[in-house]
DNA sequence: AATTAAGGCGCG
DNA sequence: AAAGCGCGCCTTAATT
């Protein structure tokens, strides 16, 4: 257990397995990362407040841990945990409910550790991590599956840092080439590159709008409609069934300028330095337990401008994502053995039709991503009866979320996170039909929200499942990376991006096969720790390239 | 001048 | 094509 430094000086608590202690030691706070390393070698589990208050510096100093437990990041999950009451947990006492309040830092380098003054300062590591053990340990069935998700959380944690600490190979070379083949020579600040302009004076002159400003939605469907054309919106797919001289030259505007606003020059220059892309991650950022990004966008990196991620001299990206991650995991959540059936072979929706249970391919899609979110109309609602048929269980998993949801009820992920409450004021007027008022419009939006917060919670057993079981993954492929080559973290194979269902690993051109290998028993292997025994494949895409957009 | 909301679009 | 969920972040417009 590692302490917050005070005065330069950090308290080291060597705790057993029941929590007793064992010893302490102190150090000052310069040579925590000789300490930590000459300790790691006992592969302890490090239990701090909050890794990316400790995590940067140790690997700026070349230190890599095995494993740790994230107090942060545990308190979060344990205080939405309905089967440790979590509410109850939080308000144990007003220290507990200090954590709540603990956020994340930036990691850069340096900075974290020696702040003078830090929020976590005030809080007390050792007793939250035995409020902690005691909340699991009283937490019946659901004890195994909560250890679990706090132990792959906390592993998360770490790979969130070594992803920003390695960062993604980006050439700058590449991007600057890419923009300028599309768009012409960087301008100068203001201004609009060459081919932007040309498209702007067409769309202009067939809307007889010289000055239009085409970055103003507002303004657009003005001028639009003053051209005589119909349009509710400024929205690209809309404008795509409009014939209209303007509108080709107005699509391919949006497109060049969205691209430049959100990962041209300006971008390249905030955020690529040293060849390396390093965004922060925030493990536990979405709610369904999915990570966040802070910074540059790293979650939407536009298939446009993957080219430029190209591996050293020497070196491969080996990607990999997880083929139709959600209906599998649904399966196995369900238990449903039809559709684990249907997800043992390599195309799950193709293996639907083959079962007779859905005409056609993109039918099995649409329908299955109907019932994972909630669709009602069009294709989507279309199939539901079909799938409801043919998968029950899995189907009733789904809609028994929606109802629990609709009632205002907290439903879990099968390792036991659980969704949050909906919000003070959610569904007003609802229960106050017996006012003679009889509002009928608070009734009307009531239901509207009702409906809505069902199928969050229908998709929330969905979509955070899969992101425990991508934690699992991520969590195993880092050891098992690690024990593939020698040396510091980025000399070895080694993550540089996650991305919801996929990873990317920076790795020898040599070790390729066998980092592919490793991903995929990876993936079986996180496959066994959320379902156990059941019959389910985690088929996964895998590519060896040299650039990003040569995969998939 | 600074902050918030809205519209839009990229990713899974 | 969108449909149904979850995000971050850009520009412009509205509000404080």
């Amino acid at each position: 257990m590692l302490e917050r430094p005070v005065e330069g000086r950090v308290r080291l608590v060597d705790l057993d397995d029941d929590g007793a202690e064992r010893g302490v030691a102190e150090v000052a706070r310069v040579d925590l990362p000789r300490l930590v390393a000459e300790r790691e070698r006992e592969h302890p589990r490090w239990v701090w407040d909050d890794t990316t208050r400790w995590y940067p510096d140790l690997l700026a100093h070349g230190v890599r841990v095995r494993r740790c437990t994230d107090l942060r990041l545990c308190h979060a999950i344990l205080r939405r945990s309905p089967a440790v009451g979590g509410e109850a947990f939080a308000a144990a006492d007003a220290r507990a409910r200090e954590w709540d309040g603990l956020a994340p830092v930036d990691p850069s380098p340096v900075a974290t550790l020696f702040d003078d003054v830090d929020p976590g300062d005030a809080l007390d590591p050792v007793a939250e991590w035995r409020r902690q053990r005691e909340a699991i340990d009283h937490a019946g069935d659901a004890a195994g599956g909560l250890a679990l998700l706090l132990a792959a959380e906390s592993s998360g944690a770490l790979v969130a840092v070594e992803l920003t600490h390695a960062g993604l190979p980006w050439r700058a070379d590449v991007h600057d080439r890419l923009l300028v083949d599309l768009v012409g020579p960087r301008p100068s600040a203001g201004a609009r590159p060459a081919r932007l302009e040309r498209l702007l004076a067409q769309a202009r002159a067939a809307l007889d709008a010289p000055d239009l400003n085409p970055d103003s939605p507002p303004e657009l469907v003005r001028r639009l409609r003053r051209a005589g054309l119909p349009v509710a919106s400024s929205r690209s797919h809309e404008l795509e069934r409009i014939e209209h001289p303007a509108i080709p030259p107005l699509l391919e505007y949006k497109k060049l300028a969205r691209l430049l606003a959100a990962n041209g020059w300006n971008w390249l220059e905030e955020w690529v330095h040293g060849g390396r892309f390093r965004p922060v991650y925030v493990p536990g950022g979405v709610v369904t337990g999915r990570w966040a990004s802070n910074g540059g966008g790293a979650l939407q990196l536009p298939a446009q401008v993957r080219p430029a991620v190209v591996a050293d001299p020497g070196r491969v990206l080996v990607v990999a994502d997880a083929a139709q991650l959600e209906p599998r995991v649904l399966a196995g959540l369900a238990h449903d053995t039809a559709m684990a059936r249907a997800a043992r072979s390599r195309d799950l929706y193709q293996a639907m039709v083959d079962s007779g249970a859905v005409p056609t391919r993109e039918q099995a899609k649409y329908g299955m991503l109907g019932a994972i979110y909630g669709g009602t109309r069009g294709e989507s609602g279309r199939m539901l009866p079909r799938i409801a048929r043919a998968y029950p269980r899995a189907f009733e998993l789904v809609e028994q979320a929606a109802r629990a949801g609709e009632r205002g009820e907290r439903v879990r992920t099968l390792l036991g996170r659980g969704s949050p409450q909906p919000g003070a004021g959610w569904a007003a007027g609802v229960d106050e039909r017996s006012d003679e008022e009889g509002a009928d419009a608070p009734d009307e939006s009531a239901r509207g929200d009702r409906r809505a917060w069902g199928r969050f919670t229908r998709n929330f057993v969905v979509q955070g499942t899969a992101a425990e079981w991508a934690l699992s993954w991520l969590a195993t492929l880092r050891n098992r990376l690690w024990e593939l080559g020698d040396g510091d973290l980025v000399d070895r194979p080694h993550l540089v991006f996650f991305l919801h269902d996929e990873v990317v690993v920076h790795t020898p051109a040599e070790l390729a096969d066998a980092v592919a290998d490793a991903v995929r028993a990876s993936a079986a292997e996180a496959g066994r720790l959320l379902f156990g025994d059941f019959p389910l494949d985690f088929p996964l895409d895998v590519a060896v390239v040299t650039s990003y957009a040569d995969a998939g």
